[in-house]
DNA sequence: CGTCGCTTTGAGCCATATCAATACGCGTGG
DNA sequence: CCACGCGTATTGATATGGCTCAAAGCGACG
């Protein structure tokens, strides 16, 4: 198995195959083995990794193919009229991007790479008349959807109730799981985002996240330097992340019967 | 062609098949004809309908069945540890309700009808496999979730970069379009969600979702009395909705090449 | 070695949460 | 049909978390 091509040209690249790609596990293949995962194989295409700074797509764009990000890190967003961005999500290894674009054929957000990244292009056309032949691909493609719905309600219910240590503390932690799930460190990690996506991803003002880390470095919750990060009392931050900072009501919502 | 008979019994209901439904076309038949029609109709239950306040199903439940909306309304909550409600979303007629529990085969929030609300309930079971034989019932599937998704970003958006005003403004623009959307009105129609249910939608206090009512009402933009809303100034709704106020950041995030 | 962009730090203010109390509707029971 | 009581909604007063504006560090990169 050759290693990872640090200049892979934009030709048939036929290696890392799904059958020896580390993210098996995690991705669309999961669960589908040989002669089927030949065929999704197939259809997928390996593309030139994206620099830093590249989209992967743009808002408004046809929708053509669902990427799995294989290395690096994606960021999708938003960028309403007056040009203020809205990131609503961070996707790593293994995870698909441009899920939320099958419905009208057009990609409602836009994507980018963060970090130099390489993707798997995944045809839609070609992919979705597979799931009919293939159950298994079929249902790990509703699953990794209904897995997105989610997180971005997880997403929601963080922006909605939490203040701001409590959105940064959830974060960190849902990001360790997420490395640690990929065989990486839970306690010490990269942060693939500026702080300004960060602050975007927590609906709060950079200067606010900036503030967080100094103190909960004071706290001694966590070190971190730049972009690293070493998670050192994942407990108090789990304690902030759910027990603490709590907004708005207490009370029920509508309803009668229990 | 009965008509809604207001006592349903937990019998076989033939009674509103799919292919007479006025919902067909926003539901999960849409493009599904004739015989293939008859199949989707065969595995769809017409349970009895929800009384205000009852649970469709609670957090943590199994997956059996996805729910479509079929008259009434429904919202889908969290409950965190501190037993703070999160509202994520509200569930009109021609909507499915419970996409999220696909992935892990548990339901993640809670949904509960927020008025008399009747439903038909998908097992998914059966669902699943109906998919690989029906085109276009796989496609619509995959496009509704797909549409979730957008609508949950969408959200996200709202929660992460707009003031009061504009989530309020935005929410009601938005109902108002899936009212119209159905053949209601889009200038007139009834909230069917409490005040305190639209607050934790939109992550704000019961009392800022009740003084920006008043306000509006004060500056003409509409009227509201209780559960009923009439959109005087949907053009300056818009406004407040997209123009406006403000939060955090307009510089670009990471990233050099454009 | 200098420039540029990102991050951090500081000071002040504002939008919105909170706390508190009243008004209103609706369903209930007399 | 009306009075009562409770839950929901509104309104007022105050506190404060986090945003804004401003400026200085600090790395990275050319």
């Amino acid at each position: 198995m050759p290693a990872h091509s640090t200049q892979i040209i934009d030709l048939q690249q036929v290696k890392v195959a799904c059958r020896s790609c580390t993210l098996h596990e995690l991705c669309l293949p999961l669960g589908i083995e040989g002669e089927e995962l030949e065929r999704l194989d197939r259809i997928i295409r390996r593309r030139r990794p994206l620099a830093r700074g590249e989209h992967l797509f743009r808002r408004g764009d046809a929708f053509r193919a669902l990427y799995a990000v294989r290395s690096g890190a994606v960021k999708t967003y938003t960028l309403d009229e007056g040009g203020r961005e809205q990131v609503t999500g961070f996707h790593l290894p293994g995870e698909l991007v441009g899920l939320d674009a099958i419905g009208e054929g057009r990609h409602p957000l836009a994507a980018r790479a963060l970090e130099r990244t390489s993707v798997c292009e995944i045809p839609f056309e070609r992919l979705e008349p597979l799931t009919a032949e293939i159950p298994g691909l079929r249902r790990q493609l509703l699953r990794l959807m209904s897995r997105e719905l989610v997180e971005d309600e997880a997403h929601l219910a963080l922006l909605g109730q939490r203040d701001a240590e409590g959105r940064l503390a959830a974060f960190l932690l849902s990001l360790s799981q997420r490395y640690a799930r990929r065989g990486f460190s839970a306690e010490e990690f990269r942060l693939p985002m500026s702080r300004t996506d960060l602050a975007s991803y927590l609906g709060l003002a950079v200067e606010t996240v900036s503030r967080l880390f100094t103190r909960f470095q004071a706290e001694g919750l966590l070190e971190a330097e730049r972009k690293r990060v070493r998670l050192r009392d994942p407990g108090g931050l789990r304690a902030l992340a759910v027990g603490a900072g709590a907004r708005s009501s207490s009370r029920h919502g509508s309803g009668a019967s229990c």
